[in-house]
RNA sequence: GCCGCGUUGGUCAAGGGGUUAAGACGCCUCCCUUUCACGGAGGAAUCACGGGUUCGAAUCCCGUACGUGGUACCA
């Protein structure tokens, strides 16, 4: 182990997703350590789209998906969208690419040609299914029993070839050979090519599978090290082996298999999402043919800045106590080797404390804009934004979801219209009544009605009356918000001004004598 | 079934032969505040199991169990 870096090159990775939905949270942290790495090594970071299933393309799934990125503020250096020296970058229009290395591979003796429809591959796996083994793979077992250019003879191969027979091509994978690879998280790694399945390279509609297409566009795109998730490990030793064939081993990319991010049974799908009450992907996605609408965590009033941080420190941290991150500090800080190799259960509560400690953190300046449309999507128009960023400061420590400033500050925009009759009654007597009535005209003839008056005034007239001033407070508060929540009551009046805390004190006279 | 990967409190985790086994989230108690939060002080709670190696194991080795991923002309 020891310097993954290569010294010649520049460091280039890539996020090679597929638009086929919405991109969730394991996809976001995948994308960010590729960043990360990418930004502390001064490198590049591509995003190539890989898609070579046609039957599974879905529409907006590509723009989506860089919105997402957008959002979470990591820009690419090449994608199709930014262009670059390596276009184009998604796989449809790199097809002519693939043909000519499926067919080196079989002139090397590599690969071959497979003929099977789909139809006798489905036979295939029930003639051979035993209780021994459930899923028969087309491997060194069964290959001789199939119809391939390996028991063909080679002039029926070249007339089914001749006659455009519909056919793929698969690896040979050798037998008894140990497949191994240095993985930068779970280090050596190695497999025995026995029991590894004859992949298919390249299909039948002439597009290369995952397998064929990383190898070639990670060679042609120039990737140092290729960065994904834990689930690619098993078919790591089909993309070892095409690498010692096609482009040698010592060209091939250092390799990292994240760890995976888990639900709370189990992996995580974003099924999790609405039985679990939580987001699981990045911005809301609706899924254009069935119109389901899978909530993100954006929409649901996270920060992107929190959003990030608590990604990149699921599953990795730099061995310090640190935990709040700016993006900034996770390039300054990031290593690879700090990453966990065991998976990490997604735990929403903590992802909450993340985002108000960057709600607490940040200037309300940088989020303004975006409760001012929650707000407003409420029906509250905001016109006076001097107003509306006092209020927001005023309250931005209560709240974890950007979505809680208007459950906070929304009687800063309405008077209440419901009261805590439970905790006014008790309290409420004709001493109070006439209290209040005289506070109303104190604070009519206030001259000034900030720094401190509005309590000054209060407490002045609390003593003349002889009432303790805490039996007059929470009724105040009441009148003003109309529960027991939000911050100091006299904050809340002076920034409220005096004709709409005279206001407040009139309605609720009358409401609370009903009581 | 087979193969790969993994296993420190409920969750995220530090620690990689000798520690009172950090810290954070959550939970509980108290203080602050006549509200709700914020903040502060405490508390409960952990090395999956079994064998080795060693003077000594959470740490190294081997098994077992459990979890998880793969086992597609999907990525």
């Amino acid at each position: 182990m020891g310097a993954y870096l290569c010294s010649m090159s520049k460091v280039r990775v890539r996020f090679a997703p597929s638009p086929t939905g919405g991109l969730h949270l394991g996809g976001v942290r995948t994308v960010l350590y590729n960043y990360l790495f990418a930004k502390k090594n001064g490198g590049d970071f591509i995003v190539r789209i890989e898609d070579t299933d046609q039957t599974r393309f879905v529409e907006g799934a590509e723009d989506y998906i860089f919105n997402c990125l957008k959002w979470c503020g990591m820009q690419p250096d090449e994608s199709p969208l930014h262009g670059g020296p390596f276009a184009p970058y998604r796989q449809s229009e790199r097809k002519a690419l693939y043909k000519k290395y499926a067919e080196q591979l079989i002139n090397d003796g590599f690969a071959y040609y497979a003929f099977d429809t789909p139809e006798e591959l489905e036979k295939m796996r029930q003639d051979f299914k035993t209780a021994a083994n459930p899923s028969p793979q087309y491997d060194g077992n069964v290959r001789m029993k199939m119809r391939n250019s390996l028991t063909l003879l080679p002039e029926e191969v070249e007339k089914l070839l001749a006659e455009n027979t519909r056919h793929v091509i698969r690896i040979k994978m050798p037998a008894n050979e140990t497949i191994s690879f240095t993985d930068m998280i779970h280090h050596e790694v190695s497999f025995d090519s026995s029991l590894v399945d004859d992949k298919v390279l390249l299909k039948a509609d002439g597009m290369p599978t995952y397998h064929l297409a990383v190898v070639v566009d990670d060679y042609l795109m120039k990737i140092t090290h290729a960065f994904r998730g834990e689930e690619w490990l098993s078919s790591a030793p089909v993309h070892v082996l095409l690498w010692k064939y096609l482009f040698g081993l010592e060209n091939m990319p250092q390799w990292a298999h994240l760890p995976l991010i888990m639900g709370p049974s189990g992996k995580l799908s974003k099924r999790d999402g609405a039985k679990y009450g939580f987001p699981v992907f990045a911005m809301n996605w609706t899924d254009p043919k069935t119109n389901e609408l899978t909530e993100g965590f954006k929409e649901r009033g996270f920060l992107p800045e929190a959003f990030v941080n608590l990604l990149a420190v699921l599953g990795w941290n730099d061995g310090t106590e640190q935990e709040l991150y700016s993006m900034e500090e996770l390039v300054e800080c990031f290593s690879m080797d700090r990453v966990h190799a065991a998976g990490a259960k997604f735990d929403f509560e903590k992802a909450k404390w993340f985002n108000q400690e960057w709600i607490k953190k940040s200037g309300v300046e940088s989020y303004r804009l975006i409760v001012k449309e929650i707000f407003e999507t409420k029906g509250v128009s905001i016109n006076d934004d001097v107003y509306f960023t006092k209020v927001l400061d005023l309250v931005k420590e209560r709240c974890t979801l950007l979505t809680d400033f208007y459950t906070q500050a929304a009687f800063f925009y309405a008077a209440p219209s419901l009261y805590d009759e439970a905790s006014v009654k008790p309290k409420w007597d004709n001493d109070k009544k006439d209290f209040f009535k005289a506070l109303i005209s104190r604070y009519s003839n206030l001259a000034e009605w900030g720094g401190g008056a509005p309590e000054n005034e209060f407490k002045n007239l609390a003593t003349e009356k002889n009432i303790k001033i805490g039996e007059l407070q929470m009724i105040f508060r009441i009148m003003l918000v109309g529960s027991k929540m939000g911050p100091g009551v006299f904050v809340i009046a002076e920034t409220m001004g005096s004709a709409e805390t005279i206001n407040r004190i009139e309605k609720a006279i009358n409401v609370f004598s009903q009581f």
